[in-house]
DNA sequence: GCATGATAAATGAC
DNA sequence: GTCATTTATCATGC
């Protein structure tokens, strides 16, 4: 018997789901649209927070996985990239 | 107002990975994360449950006997508070959500 | 099997 | 000291 004995900070990892697709859509328009200053503000995570039905420090962690993971490996983030650019290039046109 | 640190934390690490708007990148050469093994994080709570903040000499004492370095056991302190934090404003969210769910 | 969210070490501003 | 981060690692989803 290996007994995971984790005490595993109330074991929030454990029981951890994916967001919906709507709050990874609102995460992302904010993430390529502020490229170029990826760290939104308190207030603005907490609006972010609200529009997407999760916590603050959920979308601190979005951020930071966001942020790091696009910086090591921006290819593969290309496609992702472009198509909230263009997105919210037709936002601005309407 | 608590956005004027990242404001200032931006112009001044603009040196590096100033194309990306990234924050303090690999400065220079940083100390790679070392999981702790349990007999060290066993040891460390115990003494974090005896008293949240550590003194030095206690610190130096507990480095030595489990192989760490002064200062890795002062940023687990650190750590470990915020940790607290964080556990207890959950469970506050966590009570006024359950409140919120079975009440009228 | 990697994508993804959460946590654990480590850094730096203040 | 706190605290927002970076980075690696962990645990899970699918």
């Amino acid at each position: 018997a290996v007994m995971i004995l984790r005490s595993r900070f109330l074991d929030a990892r454990r029981k951890r789901r994916n967001f919906s697709k709507q709050a990874t859509e609102v995460l992302n328009e904010y993430f390529y649209s502020h490229l170029s200053n990826p760290y939104p503000s308190e207030e603005a995570k907490e609006e972010l927070a609200r529009k997407c039905t999760i916590t603050v420090s959920q979308v601190s962690n979005w951020f930071g996985n966001k942020r790091i993971r696009y910086k090591k490996n921006i290819g593969k983030f290309q496609e992702e990239a472009n198509l909230y650019a263009a997105k919210t290039a037709q936002a601005a046109v309407s | 107002m608590r956005n004027v640190r990242t404001a200032y934390v931006m112009t001044v690490s603009a040196y590096c990975c100033a194309a990306l708007g990234l924050q303090h990148g690999p400065s220079h050469s940083r100390k790679k994360r070392q999981p702790y093994s349990k007999t060290q994080i066993s040891s460390l709570e115990r003494e974090y449950k005896a008293n949240n903040f550590i003194t030095r000499q206690k610190r130096e004492n507990i480095a030595r006997d489990l192989k760490l370095s002064d200062r890795q056991v002062k940023i687990w302190f650190q750590n470990r508070r915020v940790k607290d934090k964080k556990i207890k404003q959950r469970e506050i969210k966590d009570n006024q959500q359950h409140h919120q769910t079975t009440e009228l």
